[in-house]
DNA sequence: GATCCACGGGAATACACGGATG
DNA sequence: CATCCGTGTATTCCCGTGGATC
């Protein structure tokens, strides 16, 4: 044996031993087949929809609770198989050459942090609905609505889960619930937000946040996808869960970031110190990631790239912007950047921080602080594009 | 030609302060 | 002392334009 061939061996081996870290299975963010602990939640949604499954179109309904309670988790993964059954029983339908009266539900899931408008309200739900791809230009509200509406007539019904209502940035369920009003009869909607529905009657199912057990348990599960066994212990999942507080997205948020970090360093387990590091990158009064991951291409854009500013702690909006419409990654002009930082300011996703003046004249400048978890959208971007 | 939306640009407004004014 | 004014900077608001797509 050459001593190359010795070395290649003791490279590969260190390889080996490498902490190997699969960053959607640890992504707050990620769907999952089977939400670990949230078993009576399901039975309640699907006791909702009972109706579907007779033909009948079940009432509104609501799903509430506390951020990172795994609302999306429940309500993807749900749909997600129902959809599925959806499927197989319409391809039968397909396949024989006589019309069919139309026996099978539809269920389609939306997110109003990406659909704000009554179009692509429309357009999204059409779009779940169908396998041609819906256009996005060109054609008018009215026509899409005309769309849906005879799409919707191939379904015994349709339930719509609309999530993320009622949030500073998105539309409200009242506002949701008027532009389905046309649909009224043809479908039934299922909002899903952080507080409980004001005014409408509807079926109200409240999801508690997790409990430290089931939380160490998400942990520990999504754990054991994304990273090599043994590379994070029970211990550390408790100090996570401890932390968190019952918020899943935290907690994995600050899994992925220590993970993030011991990968950094070529380690094959988490230390205290890496712990510490993802806490430390997910930010107080975090904003969620799904909304940060929704946002226009340019704005993450900007986001990531002011995240690579070295100093950009320290600098005003004005030399943050410049330095941002410098970067060759840019292309938009500084005026537009400069709106950028505004606007997402002023939807929390960062956070203006008054400092002392630095002119002798003139409104003193504000800072720029993240308001979510830096790292996982770093990583999560670079995955992206 | 229609349609939606992101950009760009700029006008309008807010804020901080020192100095002038009543 | 309270208020107003001018100046300079920061922030917000608004709308026309053009790209992309049908």
């Amino acid at each position: 044996m050459d001593i190359d061939t010795r070395i290649r061996r003791r490279e590969r081996l260190q390889d080996d031993r490498r902490l190997v870290v699969d960053y959607q299975a640890l992504s707050p963010v990620a769907h999952v087949e089977e939400p670990p602990g949230r078993g009576p939640v399901l039975e309640r949604v699907l006791d909702h929809l009972d109706p579907v499954f007779e033909g009948r179109k079940p009432p509104d309904g609501a799903l509430w609770g506390p951020p990172g309670s795994g609302k999306s988790a429940v309500v993807t993964a749900l749909f997600d198989r129902l959809r599925i059954r959806t499927e197989q029983s319409q391809s039968v339908v397909h396949t024989t050459t006589r019309a069919q009266s139309p026996d099978a539900p539809a269920f389609v899931y939306l997110d109003t942090r990406a659909a704000s408008s009554r179009f692509q309200l429309y357009h999204d739900t059409l779009a779940a609905l169908t396998d041609e791809s819906v256009p996005e230009h060109g054609v008018s509200t009215e026509q899409l609505q005309s769309r849906l509406r005879s799409r919707l007539g191939r379904y015994s019904s349709a339930v719509v889960a609309v999530d993320h209502v009622g949030e500073p940035q998105t539309l409200s369920a009242a506002e949701v619930r008027e532009q389905f009003e046309p649909f009224g009869s043809q479908l039934s909607l299922l909002t899903i937000s952080r507080s409980p529905p004001d005014a409408w009657p509807v079926e109200t199912i409240e999801i508690p946040g997790y409990g430290q057990q089931v939380l160490i348990d998400v942990l520990m599960t999504r754990s054991s996808e994304g990273l090599t066994s043994d590379a994070f212990t029970h211990r550390q999942a408790r100090t996570l869960a401890s932390w968190a507080s019952g918020n899943a997205h935290d907690a994995l948020a600050a899994l992925f970031g220590a993970a993030d970090a011991a990968a950094a360093e070529n380690r094959d387990q988490l230390t205290e110190a890496d712990l510490q590091a993802g806490m430390d990158h997910v930010p107080e009064r975090c904003v969620s990631l799904g909304w940060v991951l929704t946002l226009p291409e340019n704005r993450q854009l900007v986001l990531y790239e002011l995240l690579q500013l070295p100093d950009a702690a320290g600098r005003s909006v004005t030399e943050i912007t410049d330095a941002l419409a410098d970067r060759p990654a840019i292309d938009l002009s500084a005026g537009t950047i400069r709106r950028f930082l505004y606007e997402l300011a002023e939807d929390g996703i960062v956070e203006r921080v008054e400092t002392e003046r630095k002119h002798d004249q003139g409104r003193p400048p504000s800072r720029i602080e993240p308001r979510f978890p830096t790292r996982v959208f770093e990583r999560l971007y670079e995955i992206q594009n």
